[in-house]
DNA sequence: GCCAACGTTGGC
DNA sequence: GCCAACGTTGGC
């Protein structure tokens, strides 16, 4: 039977994630508010692969693309194991994908997560660039992966910083 | 708004 | 399978 991570950094075997959001799309205020939420409009395999790697429990860091300042803004917890992502399917929502509706099947994925917490302060992009112990983030080495690996190390350090 | 990085598409 | 064209991400 899995381990679960039930809140605590130092406890358990989870994974620790990185996952990107435009705050004007969907922001951790709105995590907050919803407490839980599908993360829907993946259309990248890297990081629908990333997705059907969590174990629930994994802990998530937020992260604010696109944004006045981009950084990391919170932390959310994986709350159910990845299954369809049925906007691809959906001719109405922005993420439809025509692809997605041929003969292969829809290919794309989707966690649920949960709201755990927002930072006092954004970690930004900047300060996070001038952390040396950051330095070899996958942020920095594969530009525009909307999920993406942290290392147990560096998301405490990062939780750490928003919390200082 | 610009543009670098880089994933996807489609001709061949 | 190669690769040029094209589209998207996301920092600045």
């Amino acid at each position: 039977m899995p381990k679960r991570c039930r809140g605590s950094i130092a406890a358990g075997n989870c994974q620790f994630w990185l996952m990107k959001s435009e705050p004007n799309v969907f922001s951790i205020q709105d995590l907050e508010k919803m407490k839980r939420s599908p993360w829907d409009g993946v259309r990248n395999y890297a990081a629908r692969n990333n997705m059907m790697s969590m174990n629930i429990g994994d802990q998530v860091l937020f992260y604010h693309s696109n944004a006045k300042p981009s950084g990391v803004v919170g932390t959310a917890t994986v709350c159910r194991l990845a299954y369809e992502d049925l906007t691809a399917t959906d001719p109405s929502s922005k993420y439809f994908d025509a692809k997605a509706t041929g003969p292969r099947g829809n290919p794309w994925r989707m966690v649920d997560v949960k709201f755990d917490s927002a930072f006092a302060k954004v970690v930004t992009l900047e300060t996070l660039k001038r952390e040396k112990s950051l330095n070899g983030m996958t942020l920095f080495r594969q530009s525009r992966l909307s999920v993406q690996p942290v290392t147990k190390e560096e998301f405490q350090r990062i939780v750490d910083m928003g919390n200082s």
